[in-house]
RNA sequence: GGGCGGUUAGCUCAGCUGGUAGAGCGCUUCGUUUACACCGAAGAUGUCGGGGGUUCGAAUCCCUCACCGCCCA
């Protein structure tokens, strides 16, 4: 059999992987000989997703340390699964169903929608998997789970347990009161209509506008503004009877609840508890609103006053919640101007009279948004309020000159003061849209209760993040956390497992003959005034059943007949009034207490996909049931991930695997850096700088670009990736499958045992070999999957195919023949081994093309030899033969000698050491250096000289040399070893160099300046011969 | 504004706990010698960002400045 030119990648992997997998090479287990268990938990792509360069990255890390360990013999899992990615699912299902003129969600509802996305999910949803595959990823794929696996709705192939878990926990910390409701601001995509986490918003400089607007005082009053430089010295002194306020976002004035400044700053002492006037909306409702001190003004900044809307910005909240200034809520969903809720001039009323300190209550039915502005979105009521303010002149304005270029006379014109400036805008990272920040009611983690754990485990070491500055950011993210904002107004996702009741207000009812019972007229009163406006009742459970035996234990207390009501689920609020008005009315007429009807509904929200990917590591191993898979495989091994999600997730993750079942997810979180473009820039669409993983797959193998994010792998840096790269790697699958070639071409077969041969260039090679295993497993433990990588390609290709594979050629037809293919077969099989982590596919193929093998090489036993294959004389003594081929054939290229030429090799002085190794290589150096047989003489005419450690050498090259060249090339090897030398020496003399420096550290000083010496005598020699010609 | 990282050969980058610079690509010259031209041989190129300090010795540790990048506010 002949072997093909190189290795045909594209055929060969298909084959492959469909091997390992009907083997079931990847299963939890497989190959396991030992106790010790290796878990690698995914971190779970998009079910939406496509391979990127980053998932190759990153799984290919996970997979040198997967298979590592599996060949080591771990008890190994490498645990695949995707997540449901709620916006992005949601918003790639709508796409398509929008393509194809389906009627949209709102109109088919929610089941029918949920329907359709695991339909799609059915459809299109395994792709990243199957590309995943492509590039050799070894996971258990028949445990590949989903963060929506066993939802309700959830079709035939998708049962599991991820929702139990999910609903499991939110249960647990709600009941804890970790989990809670509350009407907070969060940052509103209004593209997508619902609440994101300050996490999945993008802060970036945009181009702004600053303006300034007058808020005139209260009453006309006035007062003396003063200005001081930082000496102290007025610089402006003038009466004014407004106070000047910047903003970005006019728009937001019509909320605004107060003025601030900061209390120390002395220009606005004077009216400080004073009273101003918003300079917008119906003259005859001019809002009035205090001026506060608070810290957070910036004195330097702007005017130093800031106006505060609370509703709409998130420093603003903190002023208005220090200081009790009511939030005035002025937009919709979609961002645009509120036009639900009282007419402007009753707002108008409530909200002064909450400026001037009286108790308004709940001020979300006050819409400040006069009737002209009502349904505008937000930047053309921003347009229109500018317009409003100038017109009536309250823009702060300065003097402008202008010259008329034709007459050069002067205009002077007072124009409103607009600062251009940068200004930092949030963008939702799905929706790209303008994040608007809005009081809304949602659920939170009140992550402040389970962050010490998560500190606690990483500052004591029970969990290692690698590179260790990345444990600073995770330190700082977590000392400053924030509640968690995890409601989310979407359909896909699993749905908040609480339910609302109206509450029938027990207190309120008033039973007029006090009988205890409930006659018709107060009945219809409870109706009539209560219940639209009365508050909720709510529980949460897992199961519906839950629920309703605590709504029946709620309504046990009234009156009857309502206590016997049957509890009944409806879709939302409205429908719960509408059936309750429908039940009671059935009721009056029927008197039959059956028909009587107490309804719930669920809270329509979800949850945010990371609070169910933060309980990946139980949830994939089976939990809440108590499995073999979670007793054995958790806590898990490492966690390999990218730092753009150590907030995200890998924190979330800790905080939650310790709050819920007491421990750490993983010992060990290894954090790679961003792949980014050859120049260093991060790959997007928008620059078109994006490289496919898979067409690189596709142009040079799988091993190739695993090979080639490997040796990038640097810890803490980030990789820089063309396919230049990637084509040198493909050569180094190309060169050890012409090694392999070579090797089967003479007779060479793997799967030996390891030899132990008499000829010293084997024995050298199997100490090689020895100590690229010592080296390779360091690297590997220590995650320097870059070392990994390049002392293998170096040890490959430089000490197997350039010197080894060399020197075996004469081998073959001598004595030493049979050794020398054992010794092969052998090294290739352990280059074949100790590769396959980072390059399973050829390897695999090269090891079932070498040898009858018992096992794949997937399954291979991780090589455990060490430092005693070593021979030290072994290794003297080819190097020394390698140092002197090098030696003769850099003087032959330097004086030009013609590749082809064989020259004679004069011997013309020599130790024991050097004869002996010159005795025992001789065939080696003559075909890699071109000679003949070594035979003593002396150096003469048309000779050039080669040094070698204890002997000298001359090539005789001709009948004449260019004696100038000659005598440059020795002269400046002699300048080198001169400086090198020099240096040593001074070192050396250095008495405090002798007293402080390590023994072994002067000794090998002074070895290496005794062969420098040893080099410099020779090259005298040399040259004093040549001088002598 | 706070924090982190980077600045090493023409390019992209290694260089772990200080012992005096390496790889790949590119470049130059040569080469069809029984695996490989996706190859082989030889070669050139570096005040290791600037300045200061610690040390017998600094690319490596400390301080400082400059520029670039990232994260957070």
């Amino acid at each position: 059999m002949t072997m093909d030119k190189s290795f045909d990648a594209k055929a060969a992997e298909a084959r492959i992987s469909a091997e390992w997998e009907a083997q079931g090479a990847f299963a939890a287990g497989a190959n396991a000989s030992r106790r010790e268990t290796f878990t690698v938990m995914i971190p779970p792509p998009n079910v939406t997703g496509s391979l990127h360069i980053g998932h190759a990255f990153n799984n290919t890390l996970q997979d040198i340390l997967v298979r590592w360990h599996r060949m080591r013999g771990f008890d190994t899992l490498w645990q695949p699964g995707q997540d449901h990615a709620g916006i992005a699912t949601q918003m790639v299902v709508e796409r398509r169903m929008a393509e194809r003129q389906e009627p949209n969600r709102r109109e088919i509802g929610r089941e029918a929608f949920l329907e359709k996305v695991w339909a799609w999910k059915q459809e299109s949803g395994d792709t990243i998997i199957n590309q995943l595959k492509r590039l050799g990823a070894s996971c258990d794929w028949s445990r590949n789970a989903f963060t929506m696996s066993g939802a309700p709705g959830a079709p035939a192939g998708e049962e599991g347990n991820f929702h139990d878990a999910v609903i499991r926990v939110f249960v647990e910390l709600y009941d804890k009161g970790i989990i809670y409701r509350g009407k907070r601001l969060v940052n509103w995509d209004p593209h997508f209509e619902t609440a994101i986490s300050d996490l999945e918003v993008e802060n970036r400089e945009v181009p702004g506008h600053m303006w300034h607007f007058k808020y005139p005082l209260a009453g006309g009053e006035t007062y003396e503004y003063v200005e001081r430089d930082a000496d102290g010295n007025v610089t402006l002194r003038e009466t004014r009877d407004y106070i000047s306020i910047a903003t970005t976002r006019p728009e937001t004035m019509l909320g605004d609840g107060a003025v601030a400044v900061h209390p120390g700053d002395a220009r606005y002492a004077p009216i400080v508890g004073k009273l101003c006037e918003i300079p917008v909306g119906p003259k005859e409702h001019r809002r009035l609103i205090p001026i506060i001190t608070d810290d957070y003004p910036d004195p330097d900044f702007g005017s130093g006053a800031v106006k505060i809307t609370g509703a709409h910005d998130f420093n603003d909240y903190g002023v208005a919640m220090r200081n009790g200034i009511p939030l005035y809520a002025l937009m919709d969903g979609k961002a645009r101007m509120r036009e639900d809720g009282l007419p402007y001039a009753e707002s108008a009323e409530i909200a002064t009279r909450a400026a001037r300190g009286e108790d308004v209550g709940d001020v979300s039915n006050v819409n400040l948004v006069p009737d002209e502005l009502r349904g505008l979105d937000r930047l053309e009521a921003r347009k229109r309020v500018i317009e409003a303010i100038t017109a009536e002149g309250l823009a702060v304005t300065r003097l402008h000159k202008e010259i008329d270029p034709e007459t050069g006379a002067e205009h002077l014109e007072r124009r409103p003061l607009v600062d251009q400036k940068p200004i930092m805008q949030p963008f939702g990272d799905r929706s790209g849209v303008v994040i608007e920040p809005m009081l809304t009611d949602q659920w939170f983690v009140d992550t402040a209760r389970i962050v010490q754990p998560a500190l606690d485990a990483v500052r004591e070491g029970r969990t290692e993040i690698l590179p260790e500055q990345h444990r600073k950011v995770y330190f700082n993210w977590l000392e400053n956390i924030e509640p968690w904002t995890i409601s989310r107004q979407l359909w896909w996702g699993h749905q908040i497992p609480v339910w609302y009741g109206l509450d029938l207000g027990i207190e309120n009812f008033t039973d007029d003959e006090g009988d205890g019972a409930l006659d018709e007229v107060e009945l219809f009163r409870l109706l009539a005034d209560g219940i639209v406006h009365t508050g909720e009742r709510q529980h949460c459970a897992a199961h519906f059943d839950d629920v309703r035996k605590r709504f029946r234990d709620d309504i046990a207390g009234l009156p009857q007949p309502l206590e016997v009501s049957r509890i009944v689920e409806v879709a939302d609020r409205e429908a719960a009034i509408d059936m309750l008005a429908q039940s009671w009315a059935d009721y009056n007429l029927s008197q039959d207490p059956t028909h009587l009807l107490y309804p719930v509904w669920r809270d329509p929200d979800v949850l945010d996909t990371w609070f169910s990917s933060g309980l990946w590591p139980i949830g994939t191993l089976g939990w809440p049931e108590n499995t073999e898979e979670l007793r054995k495989y958790f806590p898990t091994d490492v966690l390999v991930t990218g730092f753009d999600i150590i907030f995200f997730w890998v924190a979330r993750m800790m905080m939650m695997q310790l709050a819920v079942v007491g421990d750490v997810p993983f010992r060990t979180v290894y954090v790679h850096g961003l792949v980014r473009d050859e120049k260093g820039a991060k790959m997007s669409k928008s620059k078109g700088n994006v490289i496919d993983p898979l067409v690189l797959i596709d142009d040079f193998g799988a091993d190739a670009l695993r090979m080639t994010l490997a040796s990038m792998a640097a810890m803490g840096r980030d990789p820089k990736l063309g396919p230049r790269h990637v084509e040198g790697f493909r050569n180094f699958v190309t060169k050890i499958w012409n090694a392999t070639r070579f090797a089967e071409m003479n007779g060479v077969r793997g799967g030996g045992p390891r030899p132990e041969p008499a000829h010293t260039v084997n024995r050298w090679i199997i100490g090689e070999v020895a100590r690229i295993r010592i080296a390779t497993d360091e690297a590997l433990a220590a995650y320097r999957f870059n070392d990994a990588a390049a002392g293998l390609y170096a040890f490959v290709w430089g000490k197997v195919c350039d010197w080894y594979v060399e020197f075996a050629k004469p081998l073959f037809d001598g004595s030493h023949a049979g050794e020398t293919r054992a010794t092969m077969g052998w090294v290739l099989d352990q280059c074949y081994l100790m590769l396959h982590p980072i390059m399973p596919f050829v390897t695999e193929e090269l090891w079932r093309l070498t040898g009858d093998r018992t096992k794949m090489l997937v399954h291979g036993d991780w090589p455990a030899y060490g430092a005693e294959l070593i021979d030290a004389a072994a290794d003297r003594e080819i190097n020394w033969v390698i140092a002197l081929i090098e030696g003769v054939r850099s003087a032959r290229a330097q004086m030009g000698v013609p590749a082809g030429a064989k020259l004679d090799l004069v011997v013309t002085e020599a130790d024991v050491a050097a004869r002996s190794a010159l005795a025992a290589n001789a065939p080696l150096i003559e075909r890699l250096a071109r000679v003949n047989a070594p035979v003593d003489g002396r150096a003469g005419k048309g000779m050039i000289a080669v040094a070698a450690q204890g002997a000298s050498f001359a090539l005789p090259i001709g009948e004449v040399i260019d004696v100038a060249a000659e005598t440059a090339r020795l002269q400046k090897a002699l300048a080198r070893s001169e400086k090198d030398a020099e240096g040593l020496r001074k070192r050396l003399g250095n008495p405090k160099f002798t007293e402080n420096a390590e023994a072994e550290v002067i000794e090998e000083t002074r070895d290496k300046l005794a062969a420098l010496e040893d080099d410099i005598a020779r090259l005298n020699a040399a040259l004093a011969q040549l001088a002598a010609m």
